[in-house]
DNA sequence: CCGGCTATGTGAGTGCTTCTAACATATGTT
DNA sequence: AACATATGTTAGAAGCACTCACATAGCCGG
């Protein structure tokens, strides 16, 4: 099973549902080869078609790559609502999750991450991504506000909640660049995410 | 002066220093497209020489790019050295001049920060790139072993820096990417340095 | 001062890329 | 059955990274 492998393939001169088919060839090559490495013409290699048949289904080559970061940022979203749901209202173990989730999507999909969050893109498809980010947001805000045993979402919550999305975007960033052999020590993930959940929630 | 404007070129056959001159019209391109949308070609039209002629100097695109990769580190190292010197040893201070430094140099040269840090760079360089790290990252160990009063570092100093780096890191993406835009209140930057400063130096 | 060696430039060409245009075929509607 | 529309194809333009054969400039020993 090499990467040219065809994504399984109506016969005919038509597809099954060629647009389906080329946004997963999308999100495989870019966990494959990176978002900067993946090509339009590999995806169609892989999806069994000519390269023009994409731009019957797409704009451009970004449109697709911005197929791939929707679908990732959903998925990304219901499981912090899983995960969160797991633990009692309030108890820091919920903020704790929405961190595990944050890095756990980070380390298991890099190249959908880096897509997401790292390169820049101003270009297409931005209102849909502008739109989708806040509800992520609101749900980290609303968790924050539930374990301080606020009714509302104040300056302060926002500050604390800020810093918590600060802190594990910068992990992510770190585990999946590889940047943390700089360190000479193990990092312990799981030991981090409490000891920085607790020291944003406490009040000094 | 559009981008295209050469960058000033000893007249004849040969040029004063061709691989500097690339060097710069990589940065500057970098700066003004983004990592991705860099094309040795265009370095090239901005130098006023051939598509061949890099070659001369570099192995591919890569490598031209981590000219600038290791010019923009040792750039930022100077920066924090000169910046810590300020105040004196064991003031808190000197741990946000380094948050505020890597802030600053994140926001003034976005396209040379993503380069360090953001894409997937298994390849060239590497090894240069990897020595250079660990010493900027000793500064930052030593100032927070400075501003708790220790003489080693040990466990206790090391997963702190670990706190404060993940913590401007992911800021700084942040910043740079406006993802703060999700955010609807505006971040202030310096209130956010001292705050976490404080949080990750104090004894729980 | 000159012959040649090496460093550094050029022009032309290869094979990849994204994307477009004209054409072909399949699907569904009346 | 006939046509309109959706969705595929082939061919090709323009741009990219990179290579090769060739040209020229600077330098060094005689």
């Amino acid at each position: 099973m090499s990467s040219e492998t065809e994504i399984q393939r109506k016969e005919g001169y038509h597809h099954g549902d060629l647009r389906a088919q080329l946004v997963e060839a999308t999100r495989r090559l870019v966990e494959e080869k990176g978002p900067g490495q993946f090509s339009v013409s590999e995806a169609c290699r892989v999806a069994g078609v000519s390269t023009a048949a994409p731009y019957r289904h797409f704009k451009d080559k970004d449109e697709m790559l911005a197929a791939v970061m929707m679908a990732g940022m959903e998925r990304k979203f219901s499981m912090m609502r899983a995960a969160v749901a797991e633990f009692p209202e309030g108890e820091l173990e919920r903020i704790v999750q929405l961190g595990r989730v944050y890095i756990r999507f980070a380390t298991t999909e890099p190249g959908v991450f880096r897509l997401i969050f790292g390169l820049a893109h101003d270009h297409a498809k931005r209102e849909e991504l502008m739109e989708e980010a806040p509800r992520h947001y609101a749900l980290v805000e609303d968790e924050v506000a539930l374990g301080l045993g606020r009714d509302v979402v104040d300056e302060d919550v926002k500050t604390r909640a800020f810093m918590l999305w600060t802190f594990v975007h910068g992990l992510s960033f770190l585990l999946i660049d590889e940047k943390v052999d700089v360190v000479e020590m193990p990092i312990d993930v799981e030991g981090l995410l409490w000891e920085i959940a607790r020291r944003v929630m406490i009040d000094r």
